[in-house]
DNA sequence: ATCAAAAATTTACGCGCGTAAAGATTTATC
DNA sequence: GATAAATCTTTACGCGCGTAAATTTTTGAT
């Protein structure tokens, strides 16, 4: 190993062999140039450990290798699991992704737009807070950099949208509950930070409607990301008043879940579908945590896979087509219902 | 608004009435320059929406203003929530943080440090895998960059690490179980990823011997980050094979622990302190979730703000004496004991 | 009003690379 | 072996800004 500290393109560029701007080429795709000047050039890369200043490449780039993913909560680990998928798509894609959370702050967010455009990345995949986003900033940055939107839509903006369908989420876990027993009440926060919360509403109403059923949705009052709290404390609340309306709840989200089992256990209340039990509990999301709950969770999956995947995709295809796709294009994803123990 | 699209400095210095190098100056420091100088270029500010072309910048710049995080598993809610903390910091502090995580494989970690070094960073705040860890790789990114190691400790690498006292954290909640009833074995994975893990189960057994107590470790199999799910088949497998030697039990972390709680819930154990109960249970961490768990888990709880505050304190410190400490410092916090209802 | 210190301006160069154009060389095709 | 096509080299310029040095202007105190 020579230690011979390479300073710049054309020192590497003398000890190749080959000229500075064919060194260039190269780095830019490697099989632009001949086969027998890229392995001079690799097996220079073997004995120098020479990589091109990244600040210099993107000063001259407009169209820079960087994707930029942003999350409103990266403590959740819904997003963070989402965020994982989709990092590692991108770098196999060879591009460079930069992870950002608005931690659930309209300021935050605006502020990681700001930076990204300064990053001027090649494309933006962005979850966006939803209610708490500020509609004109995010509009205009989606008009400066190609963005595609996931998770949580907001009409018309950016060039498309890669989500779940909240019917199909809400259709199936309606339908097995109410075909397995009591028909389910919808529980969920008053006034959800996330769009897809009040898609699940109305599909819930929708869903009932249908069946014929009388719909009862409990809103229960909580701001921010604090979701199990939230949940808890409502089912504290509901419990402890007795003003639960059936013995079957479908909760808009798994943390909500999580919060509402964790009241059932503190009242000593059994959640299941067995004999003894009190109440049957089922959600949606499958979080992470779903199958560790207690009892584990019945809920309807997002497939993260395939959302992470079609979010790649439509981006990098978006990324070629220059930035504009001629129509916005909204792809959803059924949800899978994943029978466990509390319903 | 003047819609005139500023497109570089020069552009901008000419619109302020001030020269390119004057403004160059005020972004470096908007106090290094004259209040009736900053003026003008503050309300130039507000008419046109110019930013410095941040590529430019940094090529020029022997020290960027970027501060990179490395964690472990960002999907771990313990590592997104101390993230979330250092992020809110370090732009407190004026500098910019991009966030990397590993997902518990050496190679990206290798490779998030290489590109880490491209990116020529003021400093860096790593966590590293630990166990997984390329040593050597990590040394020698350490001698390149000033580097401030927390949560996970490694012998002699960076120029300080900040972190939690293990010991604290299991004396506390060895003593509170011996001394409330009985003593306690300890369950933790047999390979553990995080040297956190051994160093506890050391600190287990020697306060087991200074209590004159027999010590108990119960080392299940699982590889990987799914601690939950390793837990969770450990626990089946013990609770199956009546193979617990005590009825009280110590994790080794909160994510195993969830495990077991589930395991329990499955066998229809309950947990908790009271009358009934077959098992104690408690844990190491105070994880986001660790409140939700049925029963709520009893647990040694980091101070997040404080090991937050420190790294970021450190890591400032570093940089501002040049990227090199005198000798290499090691501040650990010790637990707080959180009295939940599963011990 | 005087003068030294502080701040701003002008001038100039450099950072490391992208990229275009023109000419030289290699490769592929018959 | 001749020819066209592909690839490489040389040369040259530009990107947007940092930064140093020398000069001029402003500031603040006497």
């Amino acid at each position: 190993m020579h230690d011979n500290k390479i300073r710049n393109m054309d020192e590497f560029a003398a000890k190749c062999g080959v000229s500075r701007p064919t060194v260039s080429k190269y780095f830019n795709d490697p099989d632009s140039v001949r086969s027998s000047t890229r392995e001079r050039i690799e097996k220079a890369l073997e004995r120098y450990d020479y990589q091109p200043n990244i600040y210099a490449i993107n000063q001259n780039r407009r169209l820079t290798k960087t994707v930029g993913i942003v999350v409103p909560y990266l403590a959740d680990p819904f997003f963070a699991e989402i965020a994982r998928q989709i990092e590692q798509r991108i770098v196999a894609a060879g591009y460079r992704p930069v992870l950002f959370s608005a931690y659930g702050e309209q300021e935050l967010e605006n502020s990681i737009l700001d930076s990204l455009r300064s990053l001027k990345p090649a494309g933006v995949l962005l979850a966006p807070l939803g209610r708490a986003s500020d509609r004109a900033a995010i509009d205009k940055f989606c008009e400066d950099v190609p963005t595609v939107l996931f998770d949580s839509n907001i009409d018309g903006i950016g060039e498309a949208f890669v989500g779940s369908d909240n019917f199909s989420f809400v259709s199936q876990t309606v339908e097995y509950l109410t075909r397995t027993g009591e028909s389910p009440c919808f529980f969920e926060m008053r006034y959800p930070a996330n769009p897809n919360a009040n898609k699940r509403r109305t599909a819930y109403l929708k869903m009932m409607e249908k069946l014929r059923l009388e719909p009862h949705v409990l809103s229960v009052e909580g701001e921010g990301w604090a979701f199990e709290e939230i949940g808890r404390l409502g089912a504290l609340k509901l419990l402890d008043e007795k003003s639960l309306p059936t013995n079957t709840v479908l909760c808009s989200n798994d943390r909500l879940a999580i919060g509402f089992l964790a009241a059932c256990y503190e009242r000593g209340l059994r959640v299941g579908r067995g004999e003894g039990c009190a109440l049957r509990v089922a959600s949606h999301d499958d979080h992470p945590y779903s199958r560790f709950t207690c009892p584990s969770l019945t809920t309807a999956a997002h497939d993260y896979d395939t959302v992470a995947n079609r979010s790649v995709e439509t981006l990098l295809a978006l990324i070629d087509s220059g930035g504009r796709f001629p129509s916005r294009t909204e792809t959803l994803f059924p949800a899978r219902l994943i029978l466990r123990a509390s319903a």
